[in-house]
DNA sequence: CTTGGAAAGTCAACAACACTGACATAAAAC
DNA sequence: GTTTTATGTCAGTGTTGTTGACTTTCCAAG
């Protein structure tokens, strides 16, 4: 799929570190793709969500209290890069609509810890599965190798801070 | 970056076809590093359009008219995906504020051919030197071999009309 | 014990950007 | 000459983000 003249030249400078050169045109290329991609990657459960009534927002914040649960709302706002007014607005509907509970702090009272209920992991559950399958298809096709890379340049694309953040959850760190 | 107990397995099925074993486990991890991934690669154009008071859908429409010059609003609107009352609100202010140039069509006078004028140039040049240089650092940082990986997956990930719509403009063809 | 500040929640207002539905105009196609 | 297509517009709605102001709760340092 990837056709001839999209092929990088790479060359080794004195100082032993590989360059790459890179037209403006494989790099407009490879933004379009992140583009198109990224559509892909949120239709699916864009449709499930639409069916319940809920948006991309809500689906966020499922995911994260799913793989941290019993994570703060301070912890969940500077994961997601929204404002506490944003995260409330979804957080509210998630409580009310008993897919989300929200517990006192034990140590500090101050904190809510956040967990997904039966009909919330349930909700997450169908979400994931979709996503999940779409790119267990994409990883399919690809290859191994190619997964590889397309990890590798997703972490290099992050901002800083997402690093500390994708880093963390990957080691299981949820605190 | 990626930890031991993340390579995958890879078993070879007896029609030949490699077969890969992914836990949801990796593909959670691939679902979050898209999610990270997107939010530092529209964090810089962002950060411009704010400036001068326009949104990601500015960003996208120059672009495309960019890529793709002359192009017709019915086609822009099938490579967006939003409908036309959306776009013609982003279109209406572009061409308003003289970045976008909208010539009735020659063959077919029912369509409008969209051109960026000088300014338009401009603006679409600093978000466009601004993403593409987070995108090449991103490629030095992760080497040739990755960013092939890193292409071949997301083409993997796009849905099919937008794999169609990717490969038109790969091979320059804005019909 | 008091006070400062952090964590959480709330209210109001606003903007960007998507949607639907209805309607208008011009031009091509049949 | 009727229908279809391409475009544009108006009005209304919903999600998701923002800012700013304010309250309550509660830990911790003075």
């Amino acid at each position: 799929m990837i056709c001839d003249e999209d092929v990088m030249s790479e060359r080794q400078s004195p100082g032993g570190q590989s360059l790459l050169f890179l037209t403006d045109e494989q790099l407009r290329k490879g933004i379009e793709a992140m583009f198109f991609a990224y559509r892909g990657f949120t239709a699916d459960p864009d449709r499930i969500l639409n069916k319940y009534g809920y948006g991309r927002a809500h689906h966020r914040a499922l995911h994260f209290i799913s793989r941290a649960p019993g994570t703060t709302v301070n912890n969940l706002l500077s994961i997601l890069g929204v404002t506490k007014q944003s995260l409330n607005r979804v957080l509210r509907t998630l409580i009310e609509d008993e897919l989300v509970e929200s517990r006192v702090g034990t140590r500090d009272k101050r904190e809510r810890n956040l967990f997904l209920t039966e009909n919330g992991t349930a909700l997450e559950q169908e979400l994931s599965d979709a996503q999940r399958e779409r790119m267990r298809q994409a990883y399919r096709e690809a290859g191994p190798e190619a997964v590889q890379g397309f990890r590798t340049v997703l972490e290099a694309m992050m901002d800083t801070d997402m690093q500390r953040h994708f880093t963390r959850m990957k080691e299981g760190r949820h605190d």
